[in-house]
DNA sequence: CAAACATACGTTAGCGCTAACATCGCCGTC
DNA sequence: GACGGCGATGTTAGCGCTAACGTATGTTTG
């Protein structure tokens, strides 16, 4: 193997091997081969061993490209996304890709310049011109995510993290649960009240949270506070914190996502009011950095990787439902986690 | 245009339009279509007007794979990459990928189960059997990136982040001039010497970065203290962080990322050591949440998106080169640079 | 023992597109 | 006014593969 050229008469043109060839050398038909590679029966033994050495012989790899053409099918999946940048996208895109890795196929991405309806419109478009087989979008926008109900019908699509109401499956981590693990559990620490920094209002993973926020908030009977919204950058966490700090009734703060309370730690720390035993802080997403904080974070985890493997099972089993004209099938709720770290304590009590 | 399917016979098949079904509206050949769509020259305005016109009446879509298998060329090209769950590889395939849409590629990703040469090989090896027009490998480990030497050359390579000596072009920040500049930060600031955390000892941007601090010190004439090995993460920077801190000689350390650095102001934070009063740390990478530590974090920016554009133009202009025969692009090294914030600061003068 | 049926192949058509060549007017040229 | 040339188009061949059918052999069955 690798002598293969060796005392061989010139007939070894440039370009890669094609079936054909691997016909020529075992003395099969080209059909015969395609037969060897796509594991059909009905193919002798003897037949089967002199079409692969012909092949590992010349080298031969299959040509996806036209398998595609021919079967309709490119074992490509295209995944939608705005900013691969930040940890959840990036952590979730990574669950896809394992996934498919597993399951076969490709993923081709196409992010977004701008979140609106249009970009999204295009990008779905761009990749169904490209010959995907079905489409992941990861956009948790409410404009972007009412793209998704004009989209064609004609590929499959599965809305991750967040999406439509319905029209389309949708797999996510269940905010609403997670928000309501994270008040409660600092309602459950004795503080009368939590305040809420949330995530940019057009975010429906940020709506969810602040409706679990504000549903906890209500059936523990309190009035929930004036809501403050950032934009998930510690930037405007800490922005947002200082004006917190300034109220000495705030002795507890939900933050949208970790980001935004490692600004709120940054400015409690700055207004010299402790955390946690001023002010107890609690994230949302466990982010690899928030176990060294100061104080370590508590937050609530999504996870992730399981969100982008369960939706690429979920697209996966939508294509097969399209081919085979099944049902399409249902979306699903991951699951959220409470981590308690240091940045939340008991309420102090009053002072003399 | 809607109506289109109103009062006509029912001539509309299920399938998708093709080229002749656009040609056969027009009243001209598929060939003409071809022309319109290609842009060529020799097809007269009138004719052209009425194709466009079919092409918008049937809603035709020109099919890609088909002229992938045809011109042998997929506009799509891969990227090889470890975890794209860390903030630099995640902002480098970003750029990368908004530099591809603005030149007309797609990406599509195959991440590694592990970090040696076997799966790289195995990657590389995927892509090109689905037919990728060229490969950008993110793998800046010291094995990996032989593997890259071993790569079949029928195919363009680029390595990016970091890369063989030679054999094939790399694009990447320099990390050695990054390095010698924060370490002389340092010792412009007074301190006698720097410690230095690295990262994981097979990770090539570490060793650059090693190399640029024990120039850097050298040069100063001082001897390098001990180097103590991390793994990237906040976990490590706080482990190593903590020998650190019981050692009053060390007054300035260079974790060789952020992350790592944050590990590092938490153990001097809890062994009562102020940073940056009695010790300053420095970091590398200059992550989004790296202002907001506590404090903020003095560090070395990379570019990212830089670097994953320009090495997006570079591999482009591999593959013309290898289509023309025109000689292969060299690679290129992006500037780092320093931003001083308040975790460096003069050394503490010595106590009574 | 002929009919019926597997099994192991080969042959023929495409998939939808582009490349290469062929064809047909129509123009200016000498 | 016959001729070269060129612009605008049509025709013919594939790209490398799979699907569908055709055709030899054996193998069973009433």
């Amino acid at each position: 193997m690798g002598v293969a050229d060796e005392g061989r008469p010139p007939v070894r043109p440039r370009r890669p091997p094609v079936m054909a060839d691997v016909g020529r050398i075992a003395g099969v038909s080209h059909q015969t081969v395609s037969r060897v590679i796509n594991g059909s029966s009905h193919v002798s033994p003897p037949t089967r061993g002199r079409v692969l050495a012909a092949m590992q012989e010349l080298g031969y790899r299959p040509n996806s490209i036209a398998r595609a053409l021919v079967t309709g099918r490119s074992r490509t999946l295209g995944v939608v996304s705005f900013d691969t940048t930040l940890y959840g996208p990036a952590s979730t895109l990574f669950g896809i890709e394992r996934a498919a890795h597993a399951a076969g196929y490709f993923i081709i991405i196409a992010s977004l310049k701008a979140l609106d309806r249009a970009s999204v419109g295009e990008a779905i478009d761009r990749l169904q011109l490209h010959g995907v087989d079905g489409i992941l979008v990861i956009v948790p926008d409410e404009e972007s995510a009412d793209a998704l109900l004009h989209a064609p019908t004609d590929v499959p699509l599965v809305a991750v993290e967040a999406g439509p109401e319905s029209g389309i499956p949708v797999v996510a981590v269940d905010q609403v649960a997670g928000a309501v693990m994270g008040t409660g559990h600092l309602l459950d620490l004795g503080h009368e009240t939590v305040w809420h920094i949330s995530g940019p209002p057009s975010s429906l993973e940020s709506q969810r949270r602040v409706e679990g926020w504000r549903a906890r908030l209500e059936s523990a009977g309190r009035t929930p506070p004036p809501m403050l919204s950032g934009d998930w950058s510690a930037r405007s966490g800490y922005d947002l914190g200082r004006r917190l700090s300034r109220d000495r009734a705030v002795t507890a703060v939900f933050a949208s996502n970790d980001q935004m309370a490692l600004g709120v730690l940054r400015a409690m720390h700055e207004a010299g009011r402790g955390v946690p035993h001023e002010v107890s802080v609690i994230g949302f997403d466990d982010i690899p950095e928030s176990p060294y904080f100061m104080p370590p974070l508590t937050t609530v985890r999504q996870d992730f990787g399981e969100v982008g493997s369960r939706s690429l099972r979920v697209l996966v089993s939508a294509i097969e439902a399209l081919k085979t004209g099944g049902r399409p099938p249902a979306g699903s709720l991951v699951e959220a986690e409470l981590i308690v770290r240091s940045s939340t304590a008991v309420v102090a009590v009053a002072g003399p």
